[in-house]
DNA sequence: CGGTTGTTTGAACTGATTCAATCTGTGTGG
DNA sequence: CCACACAGATTGAATCAGTTCAAACAACCG
């Protein structure tokens, strides 16, 4: 099922606190990856722990889009911690169709659960991530109060986030639901380039799983936002002109984020 | 704002586990208010944290309906045990809209979030609840590990509704909205009398709210689940004849609620 | 080149919203 | 006991947003 993507590269190095020096950043061959311990480190954690946390999350995997990464209802005694890319959750309803629930960008981690998991897992983009037995990190949050704080915090976030989703399907219309979708891109990824222009990398048919569409529509809508003047498209970059006009048509205010 | 709906009356007992004599079990009028302490011990708690816990919820609060008891934007560096009633977590929108994005049932409880917490709080119906200062429960949180796991526990298990909440208003149409919506009332509740009759604490505006959609529009779904014989109503209660098929039309697995 | 994935467009259809009016039950005060 | 107010439920008609189905088109890749 998780076949041949899966490869033992991340010696995690338990080194000292030399800064640029960290556990993933030697072998990897991607530019943009995420060190695990330089987010923890940025959390404010000393070095003993980091490194302590960056030794369990010791298997390092590239996830390939457009495949389920972790089934639905399958086992998850395991974190995970995004580097690279961009993973969803997913629940499918029982006519075909699904609803992406969540996503993770790089630097933000999937927790472990109790049980099977109700949501699958899959990258939307080709991701690297880190994964660690849920019961060796459990070993080392048991006597951190830090990694248990830190793990609150992402929570709680995340649950913040899920409002914001729940409030943008059911109450915003169509163009507006993808206008926040777009904010939210830019503001999470730090993905907009200089001039505006943000790589954005869904599918249509995504933006609907995520916005609660269909891909017909939801391209409806991106023709209509670049009739009004607020985007313009080439392929999968969008050059948005008025990032004021865009926020206020999604009601977009990223005070959840925090 | 929170005018006279306040009482000091939870005079917390820090007696033996002498089950029967709970600290709020004594003063309190209404028949079906959960004890806070027994929760905990329900949850495997032993009688000293328990009751230290019991003594940091000391302000018991009867909550009215249809009106707000925590404004968004309001500061909430306080944790609110619901003992009986139950709460609703909204979110405006800018056109004098509301989504409503999670519930409380009794029993269950909402922590505190650091900052302005971006939804506010109503009762659905008139509830009483228990309030007490973070600070405090943190500084017991610290040093019980058992505490912190409920928290996780209960953060994880809102997390895994409000999951379930999105994949309803994104992908299920009217009906299986409505129908999953009663499913899970009668599952979170236990209200449901000998002979399958619930008593729905909810308006149809307010099913609206939780569901995305109008309340004419949740009017003509009551009724037609009425004509299809799945139910028979007499004002707020409603008889459900065929739970299964209901379960079905909204895909309703409860799992999701473990 | 052929296969795959994603985007675009049209036409018909359906479900949901909006606005407005009516009806019902409940409680309150005279 | 009635009159009144109020919240909630119900219904109709017009309109609109979004879906569905189907087909064509573009880009990419081995």
């Amino acid at each position: 099922m998780l076949a041949n993507n899966q490869t033992k590269g991340n010696t995690a190095s338990v080194a000292n606190c030399t800064p640029g020096q960290t556990a993933e950043g030697r072998g990897a061959p991607t530019a943009h990856s995420t060190s695990f311990r330089d987010t923890l480190i940025a959390e404010g954690f000393d070095c003993g722990i980091a490194d302590r946390l960056a030794a369990v999350f010791e298997r390092s995997i590239v996830v390939q889009p457009r495949r389920a990464f972790r089934e639905p209802g399958s086992p998850r005694d395991e974190a995970i911690f995004v580097r690279s890319g961009l993973l969803a959750k997913y629940k499918p309803d029982c006519s075909g169709g699904r609803q992406i629930v969540a996503l993770r960008y790089p630097g933000e981690a999937i927790l472990p659960s109790e049980g099977p998991a109700k949501y699958g897992i899959e990258a939307i983009v080709r991701s690297e991530v880190l994964v660690g037995s849920a019961e060796q990190l459990r070993g080392i949050a048991n006597s951190h109060a830090a990694v248990i704080h830190l793990a609150r915090k992402s929570l709680t976030r995340h649950i913040s986030i899920g409002y914001e989703w729940l409030l943008r399907t059911g109450r915003l219309d169509a163009i507006a639901r993808v206008a926040h979708l777009l904010c939210e891109t830019a503001e999470r990824s730090g993905s907009i380039c200089s001039r505006g222009i943000l790589l954005n990398p869904f599918t249509q048919q995504q933006v609907a799983d995520i916005t609660g569409q269909t891909s017909v529509n939801v391209n409806r809508v991106f023709s209509d936002l670049q009739k009004e003047g607020l985007i313009r498209r080439n392929g999968r970059e969008i050059h948005v002109d008025d990032w004021d006009e865009l926020r206020r048509r999604g009601q977009f205010e990223p005070a959840y984020l925090r």
